[in-house]
DNA sequence: TGCGCTTTATGGTCAGACAATTGACATAGG
DNA sequence: CCTATGTCAATTGTCTGACCATAAAGCGCA
């Protein structure tokens, strides 16, 4: 963290053989158990699925009291390292953070800081190409699978049902990034998807022409994953996401000019 | 979640008019407050720097025990949507996730997955080019002094100080994101050059040749922000960030050869 | 004016107790 | 023998109460 700068020391009155200690860290008892419980799960010293000792061990091992131990152990679940059960040979497992929890922190950092809906879309211009890009070169018989489904399924609500469009939409773009098979990329798009989900939920964009592009993109892309053809599958996203921005430039543009007449 | 299955339920004897009623779900007190609290962030009730009710106070006003309320506010400090401080007039202040904070979720996310250095070379290789294009687009004056500042560092440190230079490697991407003026974009850049620099500690590519390659790709880059010609940006980060990989590609596999024989 | 002490509201921590949960095990019934 | 049910024990979930640590406001003194 380069860019932190520490508070000035008091203001004068400084010992002068006194070196600069900067500001004081006091970490919470907590904190400090849930840091050496984390690095000793990604060390390798507690795998996935293995367990934690029970609080009342940990409460024995370390010393603390049984409060500041399970708010040791309420962080780990919160960043998905562990999954605690109540009851008999119950206690926490050791596990990986999901897609869907990281999607819930990008989502509240998203919302957080009010990113424009914009933003999203070239967040999205971002990923997608280099995703098809990848789904093409990596993807499986099954990945196809899963998404030709999810295309017939998205072609027959396009006629008439908008909601369940914008959610197989949504699945359609998950769905390709999960067949690039980078992880990062998979869960970056599928926070994104949801995200975009939500906003489509309360402009109204998603017209029947719109409708109309986005399922021919789609078709072109998957046609490319099935031919492998890579470079065709980045540049059709390419492409496609160009024509879907400029149509959602005007889609807004328009529900501004009507809002500003309002 | 589509793709979620539900347990069978139990194995058959279902009486034929009892609906489905599927995995019942029963939150914990401290879940039930922190998701509360979440919603009045969000929804506005406590706009970032206002003050949370005290931990006393919760403990009135909910009918929970303090421990709960406790872990309730753990919960949205590991979120970002608090921050804690002991002390009179202390308590709980509403604030947004920070950059460092989404990026130690996305480091977890990424350690606990185990994604490959090529995984976050292909992320980068997604983002960067996009970024370049809208920082070329919507830089400040100020954004150009802070890249030409890390970029005079950068060069100086490519000489001779390895370690130096990838930490300042790091911090132009990063810069570069923060030009983009996209919050989103700029984090996961943050995030990605985070673990790119880490993993670079490991691996000993950087050879002289690298970062002169890096070195010249960014003066470019930075060139055609100042010029503000947002397409160049682009296919420059593209072209940079393809030969980029190529040599990574070549390091890895020697590294790989050289393992092997050992 | 300026420094230092006190005051006091706040989070941080601990201890003990009880309730709720849940899987394993034993047991009864067919 | 198999199935269903009851019992048990270990573990998390929760509350209560107390005390400590911290830090900013306010006061008093020089």
């Amino acid at each position: 963290m380069p860019t932190a700068t520490l508070p000035p020391p008091s203001t004068a009155r400084v010992p002068s053989t006194l070196a600069d200690l900067g500001a004081i860290n006091v970490p919470k008892s907590c904190d400090v158990l849930a840091e050496r419980l984390q690095q000793q799960i990604l060390g390798g010293g507690y795998p996935p699925g293995s367990a934690l000792p029970t609080e009342r061990e940990l409460v024995a091992s370390t010393g603390l009291g049984r409060g500041s131990v399970r708010e040791a152990l309420r962080i780990l679940e919160v960043q998905g390292l562990v999954r605690t059960r109540a009851g008999r040979y119950g206690g926490s497992v050791v596990s990986k953070p999901t897609d869907a929890l990281l999607a819930g922190h990008i989502s509240l950092f998203a919302k957080g800081h009010g990113v424009a809906l914009r933003a999203l879309v070239e967040a999205r211009q971002a990923l997608e190409p280099m995703v098809a890009f990848l789904a093409a070169r990596n993807r499986t018989e099954d990945d196809l699978v899963i998404l030709k489904r999810i295309s017939a399924r998205l072609d027959a609500a396009a006629v008439d049902d908008v909601p369940r469009f914008l959610l197989e939409n949504a699945n359609w773009h998950s769905a390709l990034a999960a067949a690039s098979h980078n992880d990062l990329l998979r869960a970056f798009t599928a926070s994104i998807s949801g995200l975009m989900l939500e906003a489509s939920g309360i402009e109204n964009f998603a017209s029947p022409n719109v409708r109309a592009l986005v399922t021919h993109a789609h078709r072109r892309i998957l046609q490319a994953l099935e031919a492998g053809d890579a470079d065709t599958a980045r540049r059709r996203a390419e492409r496609d996401l160009q024509a879907y921005a400029k149509h959602l430039e005007a889609a807004v543009s328009v529900a501004r000019r009507r809002a500003v007449r309002r």
